[in-house]
DNA sequence: ACGGCATTTCGAGGAATCTCGAAATAACGG
DNA sequence: CCGTTATTTCGAGATTCCTCGAAATGCCGT
């Protein structure tokens, strides 16, 4: 993954409501959710919802599909993966969120 | 972890020059590196830099101490622990959303 | 084709973010 | 103390983000 792409995931996540939708769309699984019903979830106008999951649709965290009048929203794991990959690759010092050895082994000495 | 301290954090890596910082910083280890390396390295004004830096310490993503004239930044390497351990049990889904970890520790290996 | 339901797009207002030069603070050496 | 170096704070301008009502779009049942 390349930096500007996990800026955009990021960037995506950070901020409430982002948060909120796409927890409960990982929540949701495969299936997915409704927009209606992610609106009434969480509370805020139609509009605003649209322009949060546009948001995270364009960040590439999310999919969507139709089903009749609805569209249907899910939780794209594959690119969480992918962000949670690229963080502990390139800001956790390689091995889960431990520096790399010489300078742990500096900081234990 | 609460999602507003993971919404600061996600923020405060959701841009360029700021990620660009806190991989440096993941970089330099426990010993951290000084400000004025850190905009040599990622060449911005130094009220730009001091900017990024006040929001990822704000977000309690990184460190100060004083070193002489100098103030020396490093990686809280704990803080990004609990916002990939966070975004692993709140946004994967539960079971690991990472199944590379495991070739990632054989490399280090 | 028409009416109604689900959702998005548009547009505008207000808030927050980013940038950067200039002035202020802190620490060292002489 | 004074000058120099390292860095931060202040202030203003430009840009982007968030919100939400109103209008538009897409789909379905009749």
């Amino acid at each position: 993954m390349q930096s500007d792409k996990a800026i955009a995931a990021l960037g995506a996540l950070a901020q409430e409501h982002r948060l909120q939708l796409f927890r409960l769309l990982v929540q949701a699984g495969y299936d997915g959710m409704p927009a209606g019903d992610l609106a009434r979830a969480i509370d805020i106008p139609n509009s605003s919802l649209s322009f949060h999951l546009g948001h995270l649709q364009r960040s590439g965290l999310i999919e969507q599909r139709r089903s009749g009048r609805s569209l249907i929203y899910s939780a794209d794991y594959r690119a969480m993966d992918r962000l949670v990959t690229y963080l502990m690759e390139n800001c956790c010092g390689g091995a889960g969120c431990v520096p790399v050895a010489s300078t742990l082994e500096k900081e234990i000495a």
